[in-house]
DNA sequence: TTTATTATTTAGAATTATTCTAATTTTAGA
DNA sequence: TCTAAAATTAGAATAATTCTAAATAATAAA
């Protein structure tokens, strides 16, 4: 595991952030940096439901508000779901969604580029881009 | 009004696609077409209130459905609210969410370039992007 | 036309993800 | 330890949409 993610790090990130770290909040934490690939909040509590004693679904709710708030964690809200979706990757980036598997996929930013008379055009403050399809096969 | 939105070329359209045209999907589609910008069903229901007998909700999300079927309209799901917003632009284009007036403007499908590296790794079927900002002032 | 069949519309119930409420529990500080 | 503030909780509320089952309208057959 990554030295930034032992329980140590992330609860001084809490902490960085204002955030006080109940065992509910470090828990949430954890399993979205460390475990959930892209969890909704859904996933969170089946992850709970077997590896924390009881964690109501309001915490779960509330404690990923505070995160997202605090920034340290994204949420996206993606046209393939109606569930929102967490993300432990706070860098601008986009999604793929890979059909054959379901699962979402980190692009990088400069993936995706804005054409020079749109960003005269507009002052642009946020981009959000879901693409699908399938991986190639190589 | 342009020559094909008139009613008589709206009702042709939705012979065309096998749908039959009842009352209530002429006065939807007729909206869609021509009134409303990027309308949601609760805007639909409004406009129907004012200006037809009486239309139950329940018919404005089956006809909303059975046009994006049938491809005679569009519908999405953007992040900025949970409305499913409907558009009379069938052609593939992105969105512009101005936030002076939280009017949706449509963007031409080439104002975004993907990255040549993205499209040789994966085989994209949909580009979904809302991009959100101002207007710059010319 | 009459009748039979099929399609459409409808009101209201159900669904689903999420937020809210109000009460209880936990924690931190004096 | 005691008090006050913060966090957690169960369950009710919300909101957009879909579903259900009954009523109405339209089309086709006799």
């Amino acid at each position: 595991m990554k030295a930034e993610l032992t329980t140590k790090s992330l609860i001084g990130r809490l902490e960085a952030a204002g955030v006080q770290p109940t065992a509910q909040r470090i828990a949430v934490f954890q399993y979205v940096m460390r475990e959930g690939d892209h969890p909704t909040a859904e996933a969170v509590k089946a992850w709970m439901d077997e590896h924390f004693p009881k964690m109501s679904l309001a915490t779960i709710y509330n404690t990923l508000r505070i995160l997202v708030k605090a920034k340290l964690i994204r949420e996206f809200k993606l046209p393939h779901t109606d569930k929102v979706v967490y993300d432990c990757n706070i860098k601008e980036h986009h999604h793929f969604l890979d059909e054959d598997t379901g699962k979402l996929i980190d692009l990088d930013s400069e993936t995706i580029k804005l054409s020079p008379r749109l960003k005269r055009t507009y002052r642009i403050t946020e981009t959000h881009v879901l693409l699908r399809g399938t991986r190639r096969s190589e």
